[in-house]
DNA sequence: GTAAACCCGGTACCATACTACAGGGTCAAG
DNA sequence: CTTGACCCTGTAGTATGGTACCGGGTTTAC
């Protein structure tokens, strides 16, 4: 049994987040003191380290928010949950792909550059330009 | 010499993203009429394709302003834009670097996962969590 | 001359994940 | 019994890149 600020230090997030996850209904306290004060336990830890490792992967917090519900139905079955993470990984296959053809494109504009040039004949500028001025 | 309307046809972006612009003090109209509509050129068409160029290759909106400055900017030197080019293509590698850290963790995941049994159960969520259970 | 299409400024809203107050009440140590 | 650390709610702001709407005025074509 534990304040919203022990809760905070023993996970390494700030108070403020806490309270954010409790509104967006991942970390609900486990009850109020009669002042108000909120009262986690060990459990609310766990929550929110699922929550810090889940957005390593790649989710977002209302896809945490569904994997979390997942976890607590009876009816949920592993396999829905190996299918988000399928589908996470078809997103970041995605992004990386697009990245690398930024970085591509960038890298040969870079070839092109000759640095004391003005920026007025920059090769770089221009062909972002897709024109040769402006 | 058109209206908004024009130039938002002719670009593809809608009205209100160069209005926007406008704001971000990108794409400045070159006049007004009496009654306050803007006018805009042919230089506001090749702003915004350049504009669009610039997200393709994940340039911020920021970071676009200072190549529209840089480019009008007559102690600008292609070095600088260069420069640029390369800090983005580090920040680019950087995250296809931390996105295939993503998805080769999701994969050891999947690769746990048997489909039928239930959440409670499940490696993967347990392995998120970090513990047995919650 | 009038109706449709267009434009104006201003404000507010979308998603994402927080962060920062303000203006109070509560709790524990000394 | 007071002081400082802690907590409360509620609201607003951060960054990013727009989108949507409102109540007006303007322009254009017929």
């Amino acid at each position: 049994m534990m304040t919203i600020g022990t809760l905070a230090e023993k996970t390494g997030v700030g108070i403020e987040t806490i309270r954010y996850y409790e509104r967006r209904n991942l970390v609900l306290p486990v009850a109020r003191k009669a002042s108000g004060y909120r009262i986690f336990d060990e459990s609310s830890v766990h929550k929110i380290k699922f929550i810090k490792n889940g957005q390593r992967l790649g989710f977002t917090l209302n896809e945490i928010g569904s994997l979390l519900a997942l976890r607590v139905k009876k009816s949920g079955r592993c396999g829905d949950v190996k299918r988000k993470a399928e589908e996470k990984i078809l997103e970041i296959e995605s992004k990386i792909k697009s990245l690398r053809q930024m970085k591509k494109a960038l890298t040969e504009l870079i070839g092109h550059c000759h640095a004391e040039r003005p920026t007025g004949d920059c090769p770089i500028l221009q062909s972002i330009n897709g024109v040769k001025e402006d």
